[in-house]
RNA sequence: GGGGAGAUUCCAGAGUGGCCAAAUGGGGCAGACUGUAAAUCUGUUGGCUUAUGCCUUCGAUGGUUCAAAUCCAUCUCUCCCCA
């Protein structure tokens, strides 16, 4: 095992806060393997990188040789996590949260040494637990200790519904880690609550309060939302190489340092050189494509990553050659001529004639080279094959 | 159990009988400028092969009216106050 102080600036990276580090150093100091938590809720199939920052903290804890395990919250996404959520969430059935998780694994491992770690589903305790056992559970909280929860506590004066099922979620989530005995557990800065709650129950059971380490919370393409699906600025690690590539490029210079800091391996001096350079008036975007690379080298492996840097190039780099024949479209249409609606449509441009309309008006599409802005116009089969660009992002060729 | 307030387009939020597909802001999309960055500016933002046209939409259903997001009835949901 690496001594504490290489321990600590390995665990260190990234995370915003410990609570409490004291605690945390007295559990390193023993020398033994400790039982790393972190709660999945399989709400969402696909991963995206904002999921991915706790799961590369338990990496690093592995690769020190402690345990992680991965609680897979069969039960408390039949709730969903309310922090941060104005509004309630739609339950999930529990058919829907079973196919989410083999799904989500696959992805997870692609982060995690299966070696060293345990999966367990929460489910294995809460079905067992009784009405009797709830309550014993439930009756250790009062209503002011809930609304210590800053979302509850929102919610609450505000006005909007707040469920009681919502407010056994962080009770549920601290009984896990009764369950388990873990000793830290990991989560974004959104779980601190839900963590503080186990670290309350542990105590509780007469058991030593597990540290909480939390990390930030990754913002999304828009530089100022938490990356979400729901937002539509994410990046999955099932993207292709030149969408994950183009993606982050695409992300403001402001959060680049974070993004190389929480999402990659570079080293920490590295890092701090990069930001200086910037500072410096180097060009934000040679460091960019640096994290691009990185990043889809890491879920795509090292080829995908080349290609999905010389697309971009030639889509966008200086002497652009936009590569149409990247993205081949079939002449699927049951008809010999079809209206560029139906065109704009077909590839995703357009969510509806209106919408395709607007977009040719405004100049946005270009077939063969040429900006065509008349509606009206009709494609031919006998066109084929031709290129075209819809909007900044959107392009191919069409064959037969 | 009693009393009160409210539900509007992706979101926030105006609108209280016709001028309402519905102000304004945000977000989205397109264009200019660029580094697929930021900032800024412009246009656009329910659907329909653009139409001084039609259709769908202001929680749901039914009604009044030449005309309803707006009035009435019932219902559903939410919040507040009292118990």
């Amino acid at each position: 095992m690496k001594s504490l102080d290489e321990q600590l600036k390995i665990i260190k990276r990234g995370v915003v806060d410990i609570v409490t580090e004291e605690d945390l150093i007295k559990k390193l100091k023993r020398d033994r393997p400790l039982t790393i938590k972190l709660g999945i809720d399989p709400t969402a199939a696909d991963i995206h990188l904002g999921h991915t920052v706790p799961l590369n903290k338990l990496r690093q804890f592995q690769d020190l040789g402690h345990k992680v395990v991965l609680i897979i919250g069969d039960y408390t996404a039949m709730i969903g996590d309310p922090s941060g959520k104005s509004s309630e969430r739609p339950q999930l059935t529990r058919e829907k949260i079973l196919e989410n998780v083999t799904t989500y694994s696959e992805q997870a491992y692609r982060i995690l040494d299966k070696n060293r770690l345990d999966v367990v589903y929460n489910g294995t305790w809460f079905d067992k637990l009784s009405f009797a056992g709830t309550l014993k559970l439930v009756s250790k909280f009062t209503l002011a200790q809930m609304l210590e929860h800053d979302t509850f506590d929102k919610r609450f004066k505000s006005g909007a519904p707040l469920g009681l099922n919502e407010m056994l979620y962080p009770v549920m989530q601290g009984y896990d880690s009764v369950m388990i005995n873990a000793d830290i557990e990991i989560g974004g800065t959104d779980q601190r609550f839900n963590v503080i709650t186990g670290r309350f129950l542990q105590r509780e059971s007469g058991m030593e309060p597990q540290v909480g380490m939390f990390t930030p919370i990754l913002p999304g393409l828009d530089g100022k939302n938490k990356m979400s699906k729901s937002l539509g600025n994410y990046i999955g690690l099932n993207d292709k190489p030149e969408d994950m590539f183009g993606k982050v490029m695409s992300i403001p210079d402001g959060i680049m340092i974070n993004y190389y800091e929480l999402l990659t391996d570079v080293d920490m001096a590295e890092i701090h050189s990069m930001e200086e350079a910037v500072k410096n008036g180097a060009n934000p975007r040679d460091f960019k494509k640096k994290l691009a690379f990185e990043i889809t080298k890491k879920y795509r492996g090292e080829q995908e990553a080349k290609y999905g840097r010389e697309y971009f190039e030639k889509a966008f780099g200086a002497d652009k050659k936009i590569p149409y024949e990247a993205n081949v479209f079939k002449w699927n249409f049951e008809k010999d001529e079809i209206t560029i609606g139906e065109l704009l449509k077909a590839v995703n441009a357009a969510a509806s004639n209106s919408d395709a309309r607007r977009m040719v008006e405004q100049g946005g599409l270009t077939i063969n080279e040429i900006k065509t802005d008349d509606f009206k116009r009709v494609i031919k089969k006998s066109e084929l094959p031709f290129t075209f660009k819809a909007g900044k992002k959107i392009f191919g060729t069409f064959q037969k």
